[in-house]
DNA sequence: TTTGTATTTGCAACTAGTTTCAATAAAAAC
DNA sequence: GTTTTTATTGAAACTAGTTGCAAATACAAA
């Protein structure tokens, strides 16, 4: 099929299967800069197989979000998008406004993971979130 | 119909039709001492006027967060809930292992929304938002 | 290489939520 | 109280995502 990433690898260390279906999805995922659509990773498979099934598509996210090598983050509007584990944590500041994205390093939550872990016993996962709100251009 | 509330006070100011099925949405929040669910506000109104749409409680929940008058909150799982805006702002622990909400103060996040702001010039929302991970019993 | 089997897939039916549009009814004007 | 205007509603069609199940196939074992 096409040469397995870091994802499949693991994928197959678990036990899971590595079918041509799954191995397209990760691709895409792992071939991808930015964050990508469940359409998007559709419609690369479907251009070359057309007979793959989107519920498999959705299957596929369903596991690799399920066993943390993939993380979903919700950028507004119901536009989930996917991106791997693998190339690190980070969040966005969306704005609501504009629609601009900001990128945040993990760093920035620290404080209130620990202020959370400390105060509320709490372990927090926080490992992509997408917080809303406004930025500078559109506060004026 | 029914005695208004303060959220039926500020549609109307606001120049919008105060329908008798906006004023049953309302009450079902109002009332509602915690979040309430879209199937539980649909319930009650059908339990009285069988003939109201479902489509006009979404409507109507979508204008309602648009004012700002209701929050709307993702507990997990898809499961999107509702709350009325006049009984102040909180936030939510929610532990993925064994479901369990712990309520947080406002004030909690007040020192990451500073960060933003001095850092990103970010004005953030975060008006009711829910943070997963695992609570003390589960992550043991 | 072939066989056996449990996992995975495609398909079709289903659910939650959204949208379009004609009919209805709040609220303003008379 | 009646008429007029225009926002709002109900109905039905539609979209995104999920689920159940029989058929297909990845992979282990022979």
């Amino acid at each position: 099929m096409k040469q397995p990433g870091g994802i499949a690898n693991k994928l197959s260390e678990l036990g899971y299967r590595l079918t041509p279906q799954r191995i397209m999805v990760l691709s895409a995922i792992e071939d991808s800069d930015n964050h990508i659509s469940v359409e998007e990773i559709y419609a690369q498979i479907v251009a070359k197989y057309p007979q793959v099934n989107i519920s498999t598509v959705y299957r596929t996210l369903e596991l690799l979000k399920r066993l943390g090598l993939v993380t979903e983050t919700d950028l507004g509007g119901g536009r989930v998008r996917y991106h791997s584990a693998e190339k690190g944590h980070h969040h966005h500041l969306v704005c609501q406004e504009c629609g601009a994205i900001i990128d945040l390093d993990e760093s920035v939550l620290s404080s209130l993971k620990d202020t959370l872990l400390r105060e509320y016993k709490f372990i927090a996962g926080l490992r992509h979130l997408a917080i809303f709100g406004r930025c500078v251009n559109c506060s004026r």
